[in-house]
DNA sequence: CCACAAAAAGAATGAAGGTTCTGCTTGCGG
DNA sequence: CCGCAAGCAGAACCTTCATTCTTTTTGTGG
């Protein structure tokens, strides 16, 4: 008896998840949100509407696959600052991650602010990310307090908070300026 | 012979055009520049769908109607302050800006972001208006430098750039989150 | 008062695009 | 090797608007 068998993996159906994704990030950036039409995402990704429905229940579920996707590579990289044992100080740190800063997955980053306005699901997402990459950014201000100001663990924590705040927002300005900037052609020799 | 005579005056034609963007704007801030349908600018305004077609050609039109007007009112804000003789330091100028925001204007102002990202028009729009308020700012800082720090009037205005442009993030960054917080709920008592 | 054209209303139109449906393909357990 | 259900492709469907067209209203110059 039982399932004769399930034919893909989980592994394999996570991949095909993130190859829709992938792609649709790439249409999105291009074309906005929702002037990206499934049958964009089709092309981009060489697969199938059907295929696509069989992944993602329907198209908001994937502006939200593509807003995560987007908040956690972001994320990815800050932790790796946070993480190392020589922290940057804020202006090192907020070059860094200037530096970093993709432009077309800046777009899809601006795109997915203006969808979290009227969106609860997408603002969930964009809240969450948000929240958690101030937190890492706190504790990267924090470490770098307590090295070179030789402050004492518990008093750095208050001490970085604002810190932590002014370097977010300007994170965000930049990720916005970044974003207006070319956005359509990038594709210059 | 002649024109037997246009029936709208100049001035009540602008008036119309006026109701409809200021609609449209509430709309927008309610359901989003997209999922904002010319029915629902309809309703809001209590015209008509043609009524409006003839004041604005598309909705392209439209929405570049309700960035300006959002945009022109925040400068105008901005721009009280510059004018003033006796000009607030830079902490208390955001200060002040942050509590103007009106959280309905805050997040039609990052829906035209997001726009921005890919609508040509918008973006023009968008990027002009960020550049005449960085300007304000700039203005507004430098008067405060001379006025405090007693600058001479020449040095003074390469100090201030930096510190607008922190302005502007700082400022950006708060309508962002007045944005994403309280998107639906407003109608509390 | 009249006539006339602008302006408004609201139904009609048409296209665009999200979702679903119908078979064909395919890889894997037996 | 075989068969079956999951994957997949792509056409079909159907709703949702933006826009246009037709008709009615309205205000003003003469």
């Amino acid at each position: 008896m039982g399932c004769v068998v399930p034919r893909l993996t989980d592994a394999r159906k996570e991949l095909r998840r993130a190859q829709i994704a992938e792609a649709a990030v790439r249409c999105f950036g291009r074309n906005g949100l929702e002037r990206t039409s499934i049958a964009d995402i089709t092309a981009e990704s060489g697969l199938s509407a059907g295929s696509i429905y069989a992944h993602y229940r329907n198209k908001a579920e994937l502006v939200q696959a593509a807003a995560r996707a987007v908040l956690i590579k972001r994320a990815k990289v800050l932790g790796d600052y946070a993480a190392s044992d020589t922290p940057p100080g804020p202006d090192e740190l907020l070059a860094r991650l200037i530096a970093a800063i993709d432009p077309a997955e800046a777009r899809v980053g601006v795109q997915t602010w203006g969808e979290a306005t009227t969106d609860p699901a997408i603002r969930h997402i964009v809240v969450d990310m948000t929240e958690r990459m101030r937190a890492m950014l706190h504790d990267c201000v924090t470490a770098w307090l307590v090295r070179v100001e030789n402050h004492r663990p518990d008093g750095a924590g208050e001490r970085a908070a604002p810190i932590a705040h002014q370097l977010m927002a300007r994170y965000q300005a930049e990720l916005l300026y970044t974003a207006l900037r070319s956005p359509t052609e990038e594709t210059a020799p």
